[in-house]
RNA sequence: GUGGGUGUAGCUCAGUUGGUUAGAGCGCCAGGUUGUGGCCCUGGAGGCCGUGGGUUCGAGUCCCAUCACUCACCCCA
């Protein structure tokens, strides 16, 4: 009986056409992070499940997500479901860290939960973070950070971002209570996605006061909504906390002249518990994908609370989504139909060794060089190298080797160029430069 | 977790009111005489018709169950 060939729910094989954007985003990602001053870091997937379940504030339900299992030695394990634990741990076991400390990190994470469309069980996970700095400043250069890197992309985004102490402490204002504040919060935070009147139904479920659900909306339809109208009508410290964080960052903003690609949305939430300050959300300006494409935010406790040595950590970060990015990416027309990697192919027809070394040779000036090793027929090499859309065919047959002179082949144009042997590393080069 | 949809070749799918050897296109491999691709022609490999029961002389087709996938809500980054 022969073994089923399937892969676990919420995993799966990326083939190498699909493998090689992936790879060129993460390579633009990095280089984008690096140029910010982040630094890498690598940290095991497999961890002590203690470690990965105490004390943070991702809460219960994510616990239930985690992978555990055990070893030999009957540790309890865990695979990691998120860069945040690690990262805290890495800083709480590091003390000779200089602060501010500034990574990324790029790896797999897991979670056993439901699995739908662009949300696997496996799945990479690319995070930047910043411990110990409570400037805005840091806030400012993740913005400017995101919009750089969609730029590269070519991807037209917008940021949207708030402050949570802003909306928890309207929330306060109006009396809502604490027990159900969070539930509004949600609730909000889907006005995009829902619509008002879909947030309404939520909110009316809750059974606050009539009044209350109306000063909420009222908030909502008053277009002309600002900082100032916040510090105006609510006075609490909490609000007023947010709105001078608000106002540096949109000074920041302002000075690099990035506030027409930013949105302040009042109502945006994102993951309850973890945010303390400013949270931001990047969306595609033409929606083209709903769902946001990056996230991220303020969270000064968790560090300090994970590791609980008395210290504060104050912290930012922001996550993306390499699926969604891929997504975003291969709707672009230009990233389909890419050409192979492979600069030549060589045919050798009954001139193995001598093909050999050419390939070597062209290798070593730098092109990416295959070779047909099956013997086939030529029009069948040709063939594959038509479907492996590689650009160039070098065949070298015995004629060839006797003449001293090889066919080049363009393959898209279908013309036929006679090179001799001895120059052509020089030769190719007028063809297809290397950077 | 709740509700809907779909399971037939590697992929996309046909498959009449149940009827005998299960189909197409694409892809893959090979051939269409010696070393020239993209088109065309021919052939080949590849299916327990998701799985298990039931109805029937007979089930890919009808019934039940089960599993998987999928979409929408719920929840969650």
């Amino acid at each position: 009986m022969s073994i089923k060939l399937v892969n676990l729910k919420g995993t799966k094989d990326y083939l190498p056409e699909e493998q090689y954007l992936r790879n060129k985003i993460r390579f633009t990602l990095e280089e984008v992070f690096k140029s910010y001053g982040f630094r890498p870091l690598e940290t095991p997937i497999l961890c002590f499940m203690d470690v990965l379940s105490s004390k943070y504030a991702g809460g219960a339900e994510i616990l239930k997500e985690i992978y555990q299992l055990s070893d030999q030695g009957q540790r309890e394990l865990a695979l990691r479901y998120d860069l945040t634990v690690p990262f805290a741990r890495v800083i709480g076991m590091n003390p000779q860290l200089r602060l501010p400390f500034k990574r990324y990190e790029i790896g797999k994470v897991f979670r056993d939960g439901p699995v739908k469309t662009g949300r696997m069980r496996e799945f990479m996970q690319c995070d930047v973070d910043i411990a110990g700095a409570s400037s805005m400043m840091a806030e400012a250069e993740f913005i400017l950070m995101v919009l750089d890197i969609f730029d590269k992309f070519g991807l037209d985004v917008y940021v949207s971002y708030n402050n949570r102490k802003l909306l928890s402490g309207i929330l306060q204002c109006l009396q809502i209570p604490d027990p159900k504040i969070n539930n509004v919060i949600l609730s909000l935070d889907k006005l995009e996605k829902i619509g008002p009147e879909g947030v309404r139904q939520e909110i009316e479920a809750l059974q606050l006061q009539d009044d209350m659900i109306e000063r909420i909306f009222n908030l909502y339809d008053n277009k002309q909504i600002d900082l100032d109208y916040f510090s105006d009508n609510f006075p609490n410290s909490l609000v007023k906390e947010g709105i001078n964080e608000l106002k540096e960052l949109n000074e920041y903003l302002l000075e690099v002249d990035a506030l027409d690609k930013t949105r302040f949305n009042p109502f945006l939430a994102r993951g309850l518990d973890i945010y303390t300050g400013t949270v931001f959300e990047v969306f595609l300006t033409d929606g083209a994908i709903s769902s946001s494409i990056a996230a991220g935010g303020r969270y000064d406790k968790i560090i300090g609370g994970f590791l609980d040595d008395g210290k504060e950590y104050p912290a930012v970060g922001i996550s993306f989504g390499l699926d969604v990015i891929y997504n975003a990416l291969s709707m672009k027309k230009e990233f389909k139909n890419n050409r192979s990697e492979i600069d030549f192919y060589i045919i050798p027809l009954g001139t193995n060794k001598e093909s050999l070394r050419l390939a070597s040779l062209l290798r070593k000036n730098g092109w990416s060089v295959d070779i047909d090793m099956t013997g086939r027929r030529l029009k069948k090499s040709l063939d594959y190298a038509n479907k492996e859309k590689i650009p160039y065919v070098i065949i070298y047959g015995e004629d060839e080797l006797k003449s001293g002179i090889i066919k080049f082949k363009d393959m898209e144009k279908g013309e036929e160029k006679s090179l001799s042997l001895q120059d052509i590393p020089q030769e190719l080069k007028r063809f297809l430069p290397k950077n």
